[in-house]
DNA sequence: GAGCCAATGTGACTAAGTCACATACATTCG
DNA sequence: CGAATGTATGTGACTTAGTCACATTGGCTC
């Protein structure tokens, strides 16, 4: 249960379902919430466990990802502020296993809400309805599209793509990132991304630090692609 | 809008979501509905095309797949009696264009429902809104396996898997099945399945015909998993 | 500076995808 | 019947991707 009316503003503030006119669905919500902190590299959820709660991002991120036996990694989607682990949702509605795992990525700040009431509230509140209904319609559309990628283009098209996306969104021409963290995004091997950067790094489109990368030719990037 | 009682029956049968207490829904989805035919390869939905109805399936059965420029096409799932295109209903609610092609695999029998009255529905019929969400989650749950296998799988691990499974749903050791079709399915290329497939048959696992794949030694095939 | 750990580099090898054809089988048609 | 046509399958050569086993390097701690 949540009281503190700060907190109530910044809870509503984040979540639009929440700003309609139905002050019982407020109510409701604000009864049956908690607030918890994730600490970075937290597991959040594991693969095949059933979800007691739903969670609601207010401030973080998560990434939510498939593990490959051979321990290759893939990631299917991040979520973020005014979010929620979508596939706890799925996995409520169609009573089936977690199927990935989610892990905090930038220290979490979420609501959370017992998979009773999430369920509850499902025929009872359209705006938490559309909500819900909402977040999974996006999810799939991003995993199909994750499918797309690494069905049908080239390793190079998706690494350039990246680092632009990725330059884009810190809003910096240099990002901090390892090649293991790229390889794991994009579902390769860290071997893979290593030659090929070095391939970039050798027709003058990035320069390499042990950690970062400077994208100095953004526009042969997008050639790339 | 269907009056004929036994129409009205059979379709009552395909969705348990009529099934409900509730008769002033089915009043509503009997009024809206229409019932289509469509052949088989004829297409239902085209990539990026926004969606005027959405199509729940009597009976036969439709293949949504994603199709690279290389032409080369992947399945990601398909659909029968009972379920529905939810592609067309994610993008009906969260207002994105269909990310994919759906195109009918074995004659089909269809209700559609215009989008507008299948949105309404979302918040006025509880029934209605868990068949839909139920759908989609089961859809993501599938196309996040589909991921799985594509990025951590080895192609002959799923063409093995691939000829189980369709020998059990056939009920039947032979197959009929074209490398083609088999390609699309897995988003690979024909000349790498038929290689698998002739390697396969070197080792007596199964023996090869035009247009079909007799499986001489499940086992065999099941140890290759 | 030694020791340690994470990050990166590299060669050799296997698996997968592409391209350009060659065959083979089935059906239709003259 | 045999030729023509179209689909299905086979194959070699080549490129791209992934694996494995290490070597090297940069930064940190003690």
């Amino acid at each position: 249960m949540i009281t503190d009316p700060q907190q109530i503003d910044r809870i509503t503030d984040c979540f639009g379902f929440l700003r309609r006119k139905d002050p019982t669905f407020k109510r409701h919500f604000f009864q049956a919430a908690l607030v918890v902190h994730l600490d970075k590299q937290q597991s959040i959820c594991h693969e095949g466990m059933s979800c007691t709660h739903l969670a609601l991002v207010i401030s973080g991120t998560a990434r939510i990802f498939k593990l490959g036996e051979s321990g290759r990694e893939i990631t299917l989607y991040r979520i973020g502020r005014g979010e929620s682990c979508i596939l706890t949702a799925s996995c409520i509605i169609s009573n089936t296993p977690f199927p990935a795992i989610a892990v905090c990525e930038e220290a979490l700040e979420a609501v959370l809400i017992p998979t009773a009431e999430a369920q509850n509230w499902m025929s009872r509140f359209p705006a938490w309805q559309e909500y819900l209904f909402g977040l999974v319609s996006e999810r799939l559309a991003e995993v199909i599209t994750v499918v797309e990628e690494i069905a049908f283009r080239r390793v190079d098209y998706r690494l350039a793509a990246y680092l632009l996306k990725r330059a884009e969104s810190d809003n910096s021409r240099v990002i901090k990132v390892t090649h293991q963290e790229i390889a794991s995004d994009l579902g390769t091997s860290r071997e893979v991304i290593s030659r090929i950067l070095k391939d970039f790094e050798s027709r003058q489109m990035i320069s390499t630090n042990r950690g970062s990368i400077d994208l100095l030719d953004t526009r042969a990037l997008s050639n790339q692609l």
